[in-house]
Formats: structure tokens, sequence, C-alpha cells
DNA sequence: TCAAACTCCTTTGTATACGAACAAATAATC
DNA sequence: GATTATTTGTTCGTATACAAAGGAGTTTGA
């Protein structure tokens, strides 16, 4: 990338949205094949850790916005990857679950995000995946 | 963040969605006064190392799908920004130019950049900033 | 206990992303 | 020099993002 001009090669806004989008296709290429996008792998493997979350949950523990949550966990629920019960208590809530489709390929689908995570990291030292992974951590978790 | 699930803690994909998720945001921010959307500022800038760039070598230079900066370079014409003019030679093409108001504002909107930029690592040491720079880097540029 | 404040989810509008298909134009090749 | 291949930019369809506003339900507080 010799082209680039003169300051953006130092501009980690850049670098970020460039990492980024080369992480974000290697993963939806792996996913393609299952149907599911990478947010919607996200949501549901959010699902699996918390089943019966519901989507204020959903969106504090993965930092979505609700507007943008509303939309994937609709389209999980038509691919039937999810399911979406009313919550008893709380009429304007409703818990979600995963499907016994989502079920049989569970471990599978986390299969494939952690191989993903290693082909994206492989050509790091250890030390330099360690690193990477801490300032990445820090960078988004300091208000 | 204790509240993240398992195996999502150590998941590179999510990390580099978060941090370019908050670095967005950020220059968002900053460039909201103007008028101006990231990706928008980003191509202008782009013409300005460039001026007379077509789409495409703007595309190659800061890795933008064609379709996706259709529309982008579309709504910089509209609002003022910038000038298409027809390729003498080639048809097919026409050449960016950024518009007088656009050079007006060039210096403080470069600063504006620069500055989002330092306050996004200010947590950083100088070691850390360099570091996670090479490994950004390395990681959209690798193959 | 009743109105104000707040929460949850949806909807709308705008702006990326990007694969796919296209029309127009240019380059390649025989 | 005509046919084929490639390139350039646009348009379409789908999926995020997110601000803003709205509807329904719940909680507070006087």
């Amino acid at each position: 990338m010799d082209n680039l001009p003169g300051n953006i090669p130092d501009c980690t806004f850049f670098f970020l949205a460039k990492a980024h989008q080369k992480a974000h296709g290697l993963l939806k290429k792996k996913l393609a094949p299952y149907g599911l996008t990478n947010m919607q792998h996200l949501i549901l493997e959010g699902i699996w850790y918390q089943e019966g979350a519901t989507a204020a949950e959903l969106g504090k523990m993965l930092i979505l916005d609700k507007a943008t949550l509303s939309g994937i966990i609709d389209r999980l629920d038509e691919g039937g990857w999810i399911e979406k019960r009313p919550d008893e208590a709380d009429k304007r809530v409703f818990r979600l679950y995963p499907s016994n489709r989502a079920n049989d390929l569970k471990e599978e689908l986390i299969a494939v995000r952690i191989k993903g995570n290693d082909a994206l990291l492989a050509d790091f030292t250890m030390e330099e995946k360690i690193i990477f992974k801490r300032l990445l951590r820090s960078l988004f978790l300091t208000e």
C-alpha cells in the first residue's frame, strides 16, 4: 500500500476500519455456508451463553444498539435459529432461546468462530496476539 | 464487562468490531458539526491527497467497494464538497476535485481527524501506540 | 393511587458495506 | 478491424449501525 496518501498511513481510525473490514470479511465467508451473518452468529452465541436473555440484556452484553438488535433478532427468528417467548411478568419483554436446529449446530458454529480467530491472527506471534487483544480490549472498554 | 459470556472475551472479531465501533463513534461526533460522515471525510481527504483521482483509484487506495464509493461520492457532490469532472480521454470515468468550500476547511478538517486519533489513543503509552498501529497494519495488509 | 418518569421494543430515516447484475466504453487478440 | 474480454460506474437487494420518535407497559413518588 505504498500509494496510501501522506497522513493516512498513521490514522488509527483508518487502520481499525480496515482491520475490522478484513476480519469481518473472513468470518463472513466461513459463516456463509450456514446462512448466518456475523452479527446473527454473535447474537446466537450470546443467547447460548445466556438462554432466556432479553433483547435489552443482549444489547448491554454485546454493546449493541437496540434498534440494530431488533432487526437481527427478527431475522434469527425468521430463519428458525431462535425462539421468542413472551415474558410472563413483564409484558414489554420477550425472552430468547436457541432452536433445536441451532443447538444441533452449536459446537460446530462455535468452532467456526474460534478457528476463524486463529486464522485471523495466524501471522502474529504468541506475544503479539496477547498484546493485540489486550490493547483492543482496553481501547473499547475505556469510557 | 464482567458479564461477557465465557468465550467471547477472547474473540478478536468481537474486540475489533467494538474497538472500531468506539473509534467510529468518537470521530462521528467530532465531524457532526461539519455535516460530514466519517466515510465522506475519508474520501474527501483522499481526494485532497490525490486531486483528480477517479472513483476506481480511490477505491484501490482506500480499500473500498466501488458500490459503496458510488453513494458516498454522490453525497459529497450533493453536499457541495467535491466536483465531478468528466475525463476527456475515457468517457466512462470522471475525475474528482475538492470544492472551494472544502478547501477553505481543509486544514481544520484534517486537524479534527488528527486530534481525534490522539484522543482515541490517549490512554496508551507511546510504545503501545506504535505497537498497536503496527499490528493493525500488518493485520489488514497481509495478502 | 394516579400522574410523571422510565424502560422495552419497534419503526423510520439516513449512511455505510458488499455481492451481483448491467450498460457503456475501452483494451486485447487474432 | 471485428469479436471478445476487461474495466468503470450505477443500481438493486440485503444487512448492519444508530439517532429519533412512538406505543405499550412498569415503576416512582407525592
